[in-house]
DNA sequence: GTCTATAGTGAGATAGAC
DNA sequence: GTCTATCTCACTATAGAC
């Protein structure tokens, strides 16, 4: 499916590229219609408003890192499996496409200015993100239900988890100089998979002891 | 001291809480000079441009924050003590004053544009900030090498230290609806500071068991 | 130190030919 | 579905009176 892309695809994918780099106010029609290779009035043959254009390049962004993490967060395997899983699928994510984590972090920041007059493609992008989050709390709340997990507070957990895993991909330069070194390199991504799994199984395990790896 | 504010502090007091809801190119010159009470050109009597302005507001954002750590990264007590207060204190730098968290995420993502022609103000920023990485990254290597700390990755540990605690104070509307509540309010901001101290000494604490508070 | 006026540029969006 | 031309508006920044 999709051999062909559509201007439409093209023109999302250079929107989000430049929308993950500079921000929503950042970036003009003309640079987007410029790289796509058409002119500026051309794009609102296919998006009404920049507006629309950015909130359906969020949604699209949104929707792919919710089909990844979907069987995660259905799936019956204990808590903690769960949460390693959906540690390594949501860094496998962000590091596949590394325009990801600087849109979603940025997206944060940029709804306010869509709270006047809110494009429907923001919604279903705010529906998705809800949806995500309920099955990450959802996990957590079992963990700790099941003694496996501490009695820690969900949604802060699901505030760090978050913090933890978007922000270290968004991280552009001040990440590679804490680093010293790219943050989308394989060996890197590995790494942040590790760091994080043992941060949070370790963080989260109930008093007796660190978990141990279960592979 | 500093009981009468001068022009250039009120431009700078409200720059700030523009730049950190809008970030750099969604804010105005003109929507600073009203607000400020002043008319657009005055602004250009206190600062040469728009991207010296946002830089030194954001050296100060930093400058305070790294006020406040120095005395902590200068302490010879044990590393999980030292962690302890480190997370106090930018726990508190943050839930202080809201608009430093966004000021700061946003500055991840705004430092390209200023790469073609950096104010002198922005290489401040910048070694302010590589100082206090630096000392957190010493009290982190201190611990591993000591032995109290598991053998992570010190510089995955600062991204997450970073990720988890500026992230969380700038989420604005995701985190307060994750929260159930404000971001800023006393409970949530005390709770803030239980999470993160028992995640982050829970999980880094070295293999035989979960670090108990020291208080 | 603040103002008015304005230069000069580029933005988002629309109309209508092809 | 893409184009040219154009509208309207806002922006950063400067010049110069007060």
């Amino acid at each position: 499916m999709s051999a062909l892309p559509s201007s439409r695809d093209k023109i999302c994918d250079v929107a989000e590229a430049l929308f993950a780099r500079r921000g929503y106010s950042g970036v003009g029609l003309r640079e987007v219609a410029d790289e796509v290779g058409l002119g500026k009035s051309s794009l609102f043959h296919h998006f009404r408003s920049k507006a629309q254009l950015y909130c359906e390049v969020l949604d699209r962004a949104l929707g792919r890192i919710a089909a990844r993490l979907e069987p995660v967060l259905a799936a019956s395997s204990p808590p903690e499996q769960r949460l390693e899983r959906w540690i390594e699928v949501v860094v496998d994510a962000l590091a596949e496409q590394p325009t990801t984590a600087r849109l979603l972090l940025r997206a944060l920041f940029e709804e306010e200015q869509f709270a006047q007059q809110p494009p429907p493609e923001l919604a279903q992008a705010e529906a998705t993100l809800a949806q995500l989050i309920a099955g990450l709390e959802r996990l957590l709340s079992e963990g700790v239900a099941r003694g496996v997990f501490r009695e820690v507070s969900v949604p802060h957990t699901v505030q760090s988890l978050i913090g933890a895993s978007v922000y270290h991909f968004a991280s552009a330069e001040v990440g590679e100089r804490i680093l010293g070194g790219p943050l989308f390199g394989a060996g890197a991504v590995a790494s942040r998979r590790r760091e994080l799994m043992g941060l949070f199984l370790n963080g989260l395990a109930a008093r007796p002891g660190p978990v141990s790896d279960t592979r």
